[in-house]
DNA sequence: CTGAATCCGAGCGGATACTG
DNA sequence: CAGTATCCGCTCGGATTCAG
């Protein structure tokens, strides 16, 4: 694959991959991602089911992953307007990596939380 | 399991729970549990071997990654010092979805590239 | 309801210098 | 080599306000 590609071309793509990596490995895209997982859902629905997310950064992080065709906007022409998010094939493929993290969190709170404790006592 | 818990311990699972996922849900760890993920090594080689991580953040992501128990950290007593860092059995699981992500980026480059040229052009 | 815009404080993150 | 400490710009991110 990468032995068709030009070097110049090879290097954008490093960067783009770094770019794309940067947006989506941050705590509100990875929460909105697992939780668009469950099905299409409107901007006030997510802001409540996202935990602890504001207005502002679910606006923001929604319009990033929709330019990365990670979700999907559906725009209804009503009033008042109603925006349906989803996530797309790529969005659904990542998703079941993302949940993968959910998952491993809450089996390893319990443990994690003891080791904490182990290190916070070592360090007196 | 949540069943023999008292409500205010399911509140501070849960607590602890989002507190653990904002410590893995950023980039420089995720980079770093994943680069950990192909061997043990040393504070330098991780430095070089994770792209774009600077002396300070490595540091201080790898001390938040130790007391969460996804990293070992184990120190030779010689001179110079020589530590040599590895990921503990719970951040092996972990680096498996870490690793999926970071594969789901590279297959998908070529793909958000052109999403991103759709949204821009759409955007005027 | 969906969103963009603004203000503003807190923390990220780089550069540099300093210890053991 | 490994790590901490300091300085400092800049972005993140919350609260609020305004528009469609």
């Amino acid at each position: 694959m990468s032995d068709s590609m030009e070097p110049a071309e090879v290097k954008r793509t490093e960067a783009l991959s770094a770019e794309i990596f940067t947006n989506i490995a941050n705590k509100w895209a990875l929460l909105i991602i697992n939780t668009l997982g469950e099905g299409t859902m409107r901007f006030t629905e997510l802001c409540a089911a996202v935990e602890g997310v504001s207005h502002k950064m679910l606006a923001q992080t929604l319009r990033i992953l929709e330019r990365d065709g990670v979700v999907n906007r559906l725009v209804h022409p009503t009033v008042p307007p109603r925006v349906d998010y989803s996530l797309t094939d790529a969005g659904l493929m990542l998703r079941t990596t993302v949940n993968a993290m959910c998952v491993w969190t809450r089996q390893h709170v319990h443990h994690i939380d003891q080791a904490r404790q182990r290190f916070d006592e070592r360090q007196v």
